[in-house]
DNA sequence: ATAGTGACAAATG
DNA sequence: TCATTTGCCACTA
């Protein structure tokens, strides 16, 4: 795993996310020059203590981790919500209010 | 080299 | 609105 290709990349947009705020994966990915998936991958393989991988959510808001981790789930959401970020009934984030606007 | 999988997303039916 | 398909790119067996 010495490639990592768009692993640092990804990781450095995703060290930029302000507290408070959340992006897509699709976000991430355009930002870093990949697609969704790798984007996704490289969150779900994250190893390094200061990267926010709570501040990356799904496209429609919800906390997508696969697998069944609730767990993980629970505590992105807590995390989240530290740092301000409101959530709707629905478990999902409020994504007018928080997702950062890099277009 | 091929096939299956995945913390995604947009398009279809 | 929900379920399925397709596109996508990297990883693993």
């Amino acid at each position: 795993m010495d490639d990592r290709l768009y692993f640092d990349t990804i990781n450095s947009v995703v060290r930029q996310i302000p507290a408070g705020s959340v992006m897509s994966y699709g976000q991430v990915a355009n930002l870093a020059g990949c697609t969704a998936r790798v984007a996704g991958w490289a969150m779900a393989n994250v190893s390094e203590d200061d990267v926010p991988w709570h501040r990356v959510v799904g496209s429609d808001g919800y906390l997508r981790i696969g697998r069944r981790s609730v767990a993980l789930k629970e505590l992105q959401q807590r995390l989240l919500r530290e740092e301000g970020v409101t959530f709707r009934t629905d478990d999902r984030v409020d994504m007018a209010r928080h997702q950062v606007d890099g277009s």
